[in-house]
DNA sequence: GTCTATAGATTGATAGAC
DNA sequence: GTCTATCAATCTATAGAC
């Protein structure tokens, strides 16, 4: 009973089994997909799939930790980058949207997981992926402060909330906001968030004119 | 046949399936949860609640409308009330929050229903209360745009996905952000949402010096 | 490794007594 | 309105041939 998700030699049914079980699980969550609709997605015979797999839940559990390798690497090494703040915040805000965008599977299997209060069944990893890339944000944040170039009477924990919020919550809401007749950026997430990091920029940034402009309203 | 949902005498049994339901369908989902369960929680027979409801569906249908009564009455009274575009967006933020926290049962099933892409049951009821909060956000932006209270030259439907997008993803995360370290604002969603309004302003309302500082990097 | 066949439990929904 | 009893379908998981 190895753990047959760590290494590489899988094998071609493996892989199959997997792909189809994270489709499934990904469009109609872990209940609404029967072993059967697995099997036949896969197309092969659903005692075929406790081969592989002791049961349902070492199944769905595999496809979590499967899909969820790649996003972090390539969102660590975006946060070591050399320049200022700005410009590592432009391009992880880029990167970031842009790895939910090309894994929306991944995705929509870590919010289930989130959303679920009765059974957690890999609330663990989908805790694991999200804390690291918060972790990495407030880092650059936090640089970015100490360097002077943003303000520092700000917490960069509830900013780097703000940053990632507003894609995570894009990329969820994308198929309501399509339909929403002023929406227009749906269909361009690279433009959509070389605005949302203008807007938080110049909230972010050190300048005197827009601090004293709500000096009344904020006390 | 008659739709119970839209009158009010509805009697006890009916009201103890509903708030049954309500609870565990936003805990574990549709497909995780059986009539048996229900039936339990409530505490009466399975049969019991085909008496009140023709099928599972129309049950799933019954909670969704009937909790998502009450929050968009809430957030129209706040759109309409006086006040500049600075004052209502900060009290629009706040209530916002609030409404969501205070109904965390609806958000998590509106929102397991917009990650569903396999059989979307109550889509069109998710995507209207949606899309009625987003497009009351939307009117406070434009009206403070045309009084020249805030920058003309941001696309307000961005704006107000920042914003909600903030709201959302503070309420579906908080108990993720509330295990790393970091994070101290979990527990005072008020303060939170004081600070993200204060950036967003920030970054919204104009002056110079802040736009000025960023020249260079976004032409 | 892959299959057919099937066990055993649970599911949504119904029948009918009270 | 509320119940017990039950149906037919479906579910996870296993047994065992090839």
């Amino acid at each position: 009973m190895e753990d047959r998700t760590q290494n590489g030699n899988e094998g071609e049914g493996f892989r199959r089994i997997l792909a189809a079980a994270e489709k499934l699980f990904a469009d109609r969550g872990f209940d609404a997909v029967s072993m059967h609709a697995i099997a036949m997605e896969a197309g092969i015979s659903k005692a075929n799939i406790y081969h592989y797999f002791p049961n349902k839940d070492a199944l769905y559990l595999a496809v979590l930790r499967c899909a969820s390798r790649g996003l972090r690497e390539e969102l660590q090494e975006v946060v070591n980058s050399h320049g200022t703040a700005t410009e590592i915040l432009h391009h992880f805000a880029v990167s970031h949207l842009q790895g939910l965008m090309n894994r929306p599977r991944l995705v929509r299997l870590v919010w289930r997981e989130i959303l679920e209060k009765g059974a957690p069944r890999a609330r663990e990893v989908a805790e694991q992926g999200f804390a690291e890339i918060f972790a990495a944000l407030v880092g650059v944040l936090k640089t970015g402060q100490q360097r002077g170039e943003l303000r520092a009477d700000f917490d960069p924990a509830i900013a780097a909330t703000l940053l990632i919020g507003a894609n995570v919550f894009f990329f969820q809401s994308r198929d309501i906001l399509r339909h929403y007749p002023p929406v227009t950026f749906v269909d361009s997430p690279l433009g959509y968030d070389v605005s949302i990091v203008d807007i938080l920029l110049r909230g972010l940034a050190q300048g005197k004119a827009a601090q004293d402009d709500l000096q009344e309203s904020v006390p």
